[in-house]
RNA sequence: GGCCCUGUCGUCUAGUGGCCUAGGACAUCAGGUUUUCAUCCUGGAAAUCGCGGGUUCGAAUCCCGCCAGGGUCACCA
């Protein structure tokens, strides 16, 4: 049978990290299986729904080289894909759990719901169901349905039985029935719940393998029982552990960085977020950190999918990120670049400017601080600039590095004469350079001088300088 | 609270009964290269393997109990 593996989302904001992450290893067991990854729209929440969130999904995911075999643009036999297309298709067979009994049409309000809930809450047992609505006799039934009563369809959860699944990841794992509630699978608006439309379109789209979040762990009996209801086979499950946060709770929306499109606006390379994420819930067989998602393909295997749940540390990340920006060329350098820049800066320019900053850059968008300077005149901190010598001193030191190089050049030749110079007059090396390094750029920490200068050219050199020397 | 999952350096992890005086990576600290920063190189500190019992000649690895963290208990997914 064909490998089918597919990722869910609910349009309902900004394209969560967690879906990245549960997306690439549906993929990779897809595609290492020669099978097929499938993006499905879950739109069942008519209230959360949010305009723009879909094309967002599915962009960010391309964005990050995860393309779906089918989704709701490019489609597929087994669409449509968005479930708010699908309401016949759950409804029918709803219909079809409702006659043979395994579900029933429960009219109870939400008063009756909540104050049930409450009193259960209040005796300290779980919080269920009391399946009030299933001894309803036809004609009860019958005549709510024709008065247009609202109501909903529920699972009929027989108590007393064993529900037991393998977990890909995490071994057997065993649930009693009479702790799974009376699910509601059609909702009063005509709309299936999660739990319904999730196993009809796994069925339906010949989703073999569900590897999705820990957090539908505690739902999986739900969605058992309803295979079994169907006489569907049931499908293998894998639970990834879930991303989180410094405090250890599930990465949550608060946090801003919980968006895909955070990263691609801080300026991280798709490849070195997603080898991050990998690292978080996998390790290389032979102990390998840096590697592509090509090889994730070939390697992956579940029995060395990580249990606990990682904390998300962006340190490690940006490490990664810097990595990945020094293995790129220089013109591949300028093109991601160039979304970040404030400046508009002739090619020839900007590619020597990359050459100087690359192994400084961690993330594209920090590029302007690297290269103002390059681009407009500093601000020079004066106390800075007379940090070891008096500014009398410190005006001697320039006007003689600006006469050199006018005489030679902005050569490593004149370095040399400055050098000779600094060590002729007892300047330690260092504070000397310093001095010209922040009267050129305005900082302390710059790419080499001498490269530096060289593209900032004469003219600009002796202006910087004169304009301390003047002050 | 019930149920379920998880528990190795600050963080991510390797480890599947003896190669473990617990290995690697990030972060951190020190040194080297460099006129500064970054890169690069070398080294250090950092985990009584959640705790307590067992089993065994021998346990991070197997068993039991406890504890802690997380998830879930909706007409949300």
């Amino acid at each position: 049978m064909k490998v089918r593996t597919r990722i869910a989302p609910s349009p309902t904001g900004d394209p969560h990290i967690g879906t990245l992450y549960q997306s690439i290893f549906d993929y990779a067991f897809s595609k290492q299986n020669n099978g097929d990854f499938i993006l499905r729209i879950e739109d069942t929440d008519r209230e959360r729904l949010k305009e723009g969130s879909e094309i967002n999904i599915i962009q960010s995911l391309k964005w990050a080289g995860i393309k779906p075999d089918e989704d709701p643009i490019i489609g597929g036999e087994f669409g449509p894909y968005r479930q708010s297309e699908r309401l016949e298709i759950y409804h029918k067979y709803i219909q079809e759990l409702i006659d043979n009994k395994y579900a029933y049409y429960c009219f109870c309000s939400k008063e009756r719901l909540d104050e049930l809930r409450q009193n259960q809450i209040k005796q300290k047992i779980q919080a269920k169901y009391d399946k009030f609505c299933l001894n309803l006799k036809k004609d009860e039934i019958d005549k709510n349905l024709k008065e247009g009563i609202p109501h909903v369809v529920r699972l009929n959860v027989k108590p007393g039985e064993d529900i037991i699944f393998e977990d890909l990841i995490r071994g057997e794992i065993k649930f009693k029935s009479d702790i799974v509630d009376d699910q509601v699978l059609l909702k009063s608006d005509g709309y299936p719940t999660y739990h319904a439309a999730v196993v009809i379109d796994d069925y339906l789209m010949k989703i073999t393998h569900i590897i999705r979040g820990e957090e539908w762990i505690s739902s999986t009996p739900k969605h058992i029982l309803l295979y079994k209801a169907f006489g569907w086979d049931i499908p293998y499950f894998a639970h990834l552990s879930l991303l989180r946060n410094r405090d250890k709770s599930k990465v949550a929306k608060r946090n801003n960085n919980t968006s895909i499109n955070w990263y691609k606006e801080k300026g991280f390379l798709p490849e070195a977020l997603i080898n991050y994420l990998i690292l978080l819930g996998w390790s290389h067989p032979d102990g390998k950190e840096i590697f592509p998602l090509s090889e994730f393909i070939s390697k992956f295997s579940f029995d060395r999918v990580n249990k606990g749940g990682p904390i998300f540390d962006i340190d490690k990340l940006r490490w990664i990120n810097g990595l990945y920006i020094r293995s790129k060329s220089i013109n591949e350098i300028k093109k991601y670049v160039k979304p970040f820049l404030n400046y508009e800066i002739d090619n020839q320019k900007l590619e020597e400017i990359i050459k100087l900053v690359q192994d400084r850059l961690k993330v594209f968008s920090e590029i302007n601080e690297y290269i103002n300077f390059f681009i407009e005149k500093p601000n020079i901190d004066m106390k800075m600039i007379t940090e070891n010598y008096p500014i009398n001193e410190v005006k001697v030191i320039l006007k003689h590095t600006i006469d050199t190089l006018i005489k030679n050049g902005i050569t490593h030749e004149s370095e040399t004469l400055l050098r000779e110079y600094a060590n002729k007059n007892n300047y330690n090396i260092g504070n000397f350079f310093m001095i010209i390094r922040i009267a050129i750029t305005g900082k302390t920490a710059t790419p080499p001088l001498i490269e530096t200068m060289q593209i900032l050219g004469i003219d600009e050199v002796k202006e910087r300088i004169c304009n301390i020397i003047d002050k």
